[in-house]
Order: structure tokens, then C-alpha cells, then sequence
DNA sequence: CAGTAAACGAGACGGTACGTCCCGTCTTATG
DNA sequence: CATAAGACGGGACGTACCGTCTCGTTTACTG
């Protein structure tokens, strides 16, 4: 009867949230890195021990406290995919350039690199970020703005790509502009070309999506 | 030529070549969190004494160890703007995959993030990378490929970004099949169109990249 | 009776017994500059951090290594001043000639003339050192041998000084004969000289110890 | 032909002077644990390497720079033993008091207590300053003032081993008092009485701490 | 006056020790 | 029985000095 929930001592609930919030502040603060059981455990006043008895490795502890890291951006429904990743984009870049776990993901990019729990943390993280572009994909292939064979992972690659880029590889700002500039080449190339009546139907008219025109406008920014 | 070289003490040479070549070994297998001077001492057979008179710190080792990391990849000359992305970028793509850079890349990163002499080594290694990018991008710029107004480097994010978030960020494989797609949406939107007269002088006539066509065929791969 | 030394962890006891031993040992061996924190560890399998845990610095560790050293002599009761006295010197000259802490004294000397912490050391161990010599002096000037003005310190000075001076700074034997002598020169000018009775309680008849007494006055200033 | 002296390199006694300058102020600063061979080397100016091609270790250097130490305080000639012990101890209590060798000398004794060569420079410092006693001693000795069978080390040990042991082992002051009480004592217990009558003015006939009584058994032993 | 041998500075090098920090394991005593 | 407190061995950090060892460069004597 009783639930595996509540049959949990109170002090082991208190002591995990305790531990988890202090090691995300440290988290943020400092990377990987800068996360020590030590540290964590002064500045909770959780002894070690406890930490320990909850968590086997300081890897495990990382990997709790990051999974709270990074919600989903809800789902944006304007009645267009364009409209929808746009939205999404702007979204994205703005979590890109201030979120707390933007500064901490190459740090988990870097530990999946060579240790597989981690590496199940990132997929995890991943598939979080990217649910909603996915929701909006295929919710586009449904109202036939998009091809029903294109593959939601190509969109994705093609439109987050240059974001994660630009904010962890370039040097260059990850803007507004840009992420305007990226939306549009996509939809360009990647929606269900003009029906029979030669429109786009993402781009609106006299937008005639001549190629030089699309992206050079973000670009010149 | 370069007296400098000669003028160096003998030992020297020998110590910090010694030095580099462990730490990068130790680079390669632990990223930059797996390189402690007292291993590489241990290994190299160089003291650490030594090894901190020709490094001030960790960082600066680290930093030299990378920088002989990542050679830029030849310019290559096809002829057409299409041909030479596409070799730079399936020679980018087999390097993400099986470079020992790559498995490095997000240590530095990570530590770029918050370690400022880092972050010129991150900015550094990025140019490496990309510079045979920029060169056939302004070749193309020359040859009238591309819009003049175009900035190189939406041009590369447009073509890296999604290499790199393929890589790291994602689940999904980096194959060549991949690697083609993208260039082929690229060039659809980013090659200047047709000239007044209607000729594309990147598509000679029956190349089958047709504006339409091209993106769907490389995303349903 | 003593919860205290009940209550220390036993670990605790253990490793600190442990490593006072081997610093003592490397102490006797090389005098205080003979002990490293390192060579004590390596030697006493107790790790460096629980050294630096339990003495905050080689100091510490050496002033508690060295304070069990020197254990007061047992104070002697033959019943006169004259015994004691020879009982003592004996005792003390036999000390400085084989005891392993005279081999280390100078260091401590050394390191008290410029480390305060030390310094404190040195004067406690002195104290241990004299502190028959102050009891038997006491117990005389209550016995009337000893002119009760006389300043302990003084007397002591006139016994003690040679035959310090005699281990390390002159090449000459410390040898009983020389013990010997020095006590009977003291006790003959230090003495309370014939009471009215004409009885010297410390010399025995026919030895009437310089009558004049002079030397009384030198220490009484 | 041609003095040793001459023939040395004149650059030679430049360095080795100003070397032993410097160590001799290290000397005094910090005992020999404060003179380090690198900060001799930067002080002076002198290269390490030249250093060490003159002193074959550091002992060696710190020998040559302690044999400068303590030179022999003048003898003095005021007629009577009495007067000369009186001087020469005043002097060797203000030495001991403020001079910069009585610093050192607790280090080279204890280094001489287990380096060889250092107990040769010990032996040599001691005889250097014990030098006028044992003129002065030696003069008594043919004025008649002390018996010719006392053995000067035993006098010596008796007047300067209560200076010693009040400079470095007992923390009472080693005032002008104290000096003129040790050596008024002194003189008791160890002048030849005889004055050209045949009396002794301190010791009445029949007296048996005369000659071969106190302490002239000390010595005979 | 040139040639040569010494003395020299500069500094690289492998070692050892310092004292601090953090790791992950463990033991003990308290609630 | 979860917990706080904290001891423990291990290992890295960056610094200092040790004594050894090339190097090239003055100096100063000698032929």
C-alpha cells in the first residue's frame, strides 16, 4: 500500500535535494570540473559519507544533478512550421548564449567522450533539447509542408548545427540574425517545394526565395 | 636560415619534444583532464623541474601540446566552388571521425569556457580548421560563385555546424552520405543564381542538383 | 578515569605512536635537519596528508617527537647534599655521553636560537632536564647545606656548565673523574660554610672547605 | 719561486672572497641551515658552477666561511691571573651575548656531531677561542699563581662552561654579575695560595682542598 | 702579439622535499 | 539505520634547493 514514494526516509529526500542543488551551483559555476565531493559537502553540510552512500562516483552525482538541467522548450504552435522554428530557434539561441547548462554541456560532450554513463546522460540530454523540433517536424510532414521521407534528424542537424557551432566552435556572435538567416535557408530548401502554382508557401509573396537573397540579409547584419 | 633553431640548446629540444609528444599521447587518451605533469615526468623520464622551467603551468603545456593538433587540410582545386567544399568536407568529416584531435576538441572547449589562455588556444585551433574554408570560399567569391556580400563565416556554419553538432552532440552517424546532403543543400541556396541570362555557372546544364531536387535526395539517405 | 584518552580514535592514537616513533629515530639519526615529512612517511607507512592533519608543520612534529625526550633523573636521596650532587652529575654525565637525545640537543639549540616555536621546546626539555638539580638544591638549603640566598640557577650553572661545555665544545672527556672533580669544587665553595657549631653537615671532618667563603658572595650578586 | 699567493688567479680570490662574504652573511642571518647555494650564487653574483668548482659541497663552503668566525680575543697582561681571567671572561659573555658567531656555533655543533669535517672545524673554532685562556692559564702557571700540575682544560671548563651553558641551554641572563660571581669562584677554589711567606691567605694549613684536595684530584684522575 | 688554458656566467637537468588539496574508502558515535 | 564527523592512503599540485653537467665567453699568461 504504502508508496515506494513516501516510504523513503524524509532525510534521505532532504539530504539528495540538498546535495544535488549545491552541486548544480557548482555546476554552473565552475564546469566539471569545478564540482568537488569536498565542496559539495562543506557547503551543504551533507557529510561525505552520506553523499557517497547515495551516489557511487562523483560521475554518478554529476549525472543526477545535470538531468535537471536543460528542460524542454514547450512547444511553440503558431499554425506554420516556419513560424514554429522560428520560434524554436529564437528560443534555442537565447538558451545558448544565457543558460546556466550552456556553459556545463561541453563538459558533458567532453566526459561522454571517453565514459559511457556519461555518455548516456548526454544522449538524454540531447533527446530533451531536441524534442520540440521534433514535435514541430513532424507536425510539418502532417500538414505536408514538409516531405513525409525527410528525415527529422537531417532538419535538425541542418538548423541547431550552425547554432551549437557558432556558440561553442566560432568565435562569432550567435545572433538574432543569424538564427533568422539559418531558419530561412532551411525552409528554403527543405520544405515541399512550390505546389503546382510556383508559390512557397513558407515564403510569403514577393519573397521570392532567390537564393542569394535568403541568407545574404542575416548574413550582412 | 634560421640560426634560432640551431642556437637552442640541444637539450632543450630533446626535453620539450619528449614532453609534448607524452602529453599528447596522455591528451589523446584523457582529454585535457587526463594530463597531470606528474605523469607525463613519469613517463617522458623528464623531471617535473624541468618540465616547469619550460612551462609555467599546466595550461601553458597543454596549450603548446594542442597546438600541434589539427594541421589544416589542404586547399583543394577542383576547379568548381561544388567540388572543392565537397572534398573539404568529406576530408573534415573523416577527421571528426577518427582524428585524435577530435576526441580532444571538447576538453578544450570546456576549458575554453572558463580558462581565458585556453581560449586562445580553442580560437587558434578553430582557424586552423577552418582556414582552407575561407580560402575556397573567397576563391568562389572570386570566380563569381558566390555573392560577394556573402560572409564566409555563415558560409562555414552553414557547412561545419552540422558536422560538428553530428559529432558531439548528437547520436546520429557522421557518414559521407550525410556529408553530401549538406553540401548539396548549401550550394542550392548559397551559390549565386543564375546570372541574368539564366546560366548558373556552377551547374553546367543536366546537373542533376536541380534547386528542388537536390536537398530531399541527400536527407533521404 | 581518564574518558579522554578513551575517546581519541584509535587510528588516531595508532598513527600519531607510529609516527612519533620513526621521527625519533630519524631524529636521533641526523638531528632535527635529518627529518623529512616525506622520509617519515615513506618509513611509517602513515601518509603524508594524516602527518600534516595531526602537526600542522614539521615544527610541531619535531617539538612533540623531541618532548618525550629526556626524561627527567630520578631525583636521589642519599641523605646529603654532597650525594645527591655527585649522584646526579654522574647520572647526567652518563646521559650526555650515551643518551640519543644528547646527540640531537644541539639541533634543537640551533633551530631555538631562530624558530620561536622551537625555542619553547628547548626550554621545556631544560626545565625536564634540571629540574633534580632544582629539587636536591632545595632540599639542601632546607637541610641548612646551602646558604638559603643562593640562587639555584647559579649552582646548577657551576655543575651543569662543565660538563655541557665538555660534551660539545671542548674535545675533552667527559669522563667520572672530571664529574667528580667539578662536584667536589662546587660543593666546597657553595656550601654553607661551618655553622657555629663548627660542623660542616656536608664535609666530613677534617675537610674544613674554605673557611673565608668567598665564593658565597660571587653568587649572591 | 713565486708565491702560491701570486700565482693564484687574481679572479679567483674575487670570487672566493666575495662567495665567502655572502655565505657569511646567510651564515649569520639564518645558521647553516639558512645558506643555500643558489642564494649565495644570486647574492653574489658568483655562478653556482663556480662556486662548486671551488667548494667541492656546501660543507665544505660553509667550513671555509665559518673559519673566519670567532677570532681569538686578545690576550690581556693585567699582572695577575685574577685580572686576566676577569677580562678575558667579560669579553667572551659580551661575544656570547652579541657577537654573530655565537648564533652559528649551535649549528657547526651539531653538524659536527655527525659530519666529520665539520667536527675538524669545530675542534679548530674551539682552540681559536679558547687560545688566551690557555695563555693566560700558562702565565699563572709560571708566576706561581696556579699549580703546575692543573691541567688548563679543567680551569677552562670550569670558568667558561657556566657561560656556555647559560648562553644556549639555560634561559637565565648571561649578565656581568653572573661572569664576576663564576670567576671569583673560581679563584678560590683554584689559585695556588702561596704567598712569598709560605701562607696561603685563602686556605689555612692544614687545609685540605689544597693542591691535590678539591679540585686538583678532579684533574689528577 | 697571437694562442691557449683557466676561470667564468648562464642555465639545463634529475632528484628530493615542501605543504596543500581532493579523491574515494573506512570507522565510529549520535540521533 | 541514516547520518555527521572525520581518519586514512593515495596522488597531483607548483616551488625551492641540491649537486652535476654542458655550453660559449672572457681573461690573462705564455710562447
Amino acid at each position: 500500500m504504502a508508496p515506494a514514494d513516501r516510504s523513503v526516509d524524509a532525510r534521505v529526500q532532504r539530504s539528495k535535494a540538498t546535495v544535488l542543488a549545491q552541486t548544480y551551483e557548482l555546476l554552473s559555476a565552475g564546469g566539471i570540473g569545478g564540482v568537488s565531493i569536498d565542496e559539495v559537502s562543506r557547503r551543504s553540510g551533507v557529510s561525505k559519507t552520506t553523499i557517497y552512500r547515495h551516489w557511487p562516483s562523483r560521475a554518478a552525482l554529476l549525472i543526477e544533478a545535470c538531468s535537471t538541467i536543460g528542460s524542454a522548450p514547450p512547444v511553440p504552435d503558431t499554425g506554420s512550421f516556419a513560424g514554429d522554428l522560428t520560434a524554436l530557434s529564437l528560443d534555442l539561441a537565447e538558451q545558448l548564449r544565457t543558460a546556466r547548462w550552456a556553459v556545463v554541456l561541453p563538459s558533458i560532450v567532453d566526459a561522454a567522450e571517453r565514459e559511457p554513463e556519461l555518455a548516456g546522460l548526454h544522449a538524454e540530454l540531447h533527446a530533451r533539447l531536441m524534442a520540440s523540433f521534433v514535435t514541430v517536424t513532424e507536425r510539418a510532414k502532417a500538414r505536408a509542408e514538409l516531405a513525409p521521407d525527410r528525415d527529422p534528424a537531417d532538419v535538425i542537424a541542418a538548423i541547431a548545427g550552425p547554432y551549437f557551432y557558432r556558440r561553442w566552435f566560432s568565435r562569432e556572435p550567435l545572433d538574432d540574425a543569424f538564427v533568422e538567416g539559418v531558419v530561412r535557408d532551411c525552409l528554403d530548401r527543405v520544405c515541399t517545394p512550390s505546389p503546382p502554382d510556383g508559390h512557397s508557401p513558407t515564403s510569403p509573396p514577393g519573397t521570392p526565395h532567390a537564393p542569394n537573397g535568403s541568407s545574404a540579409g542575416a548574413v550582412q547584419s
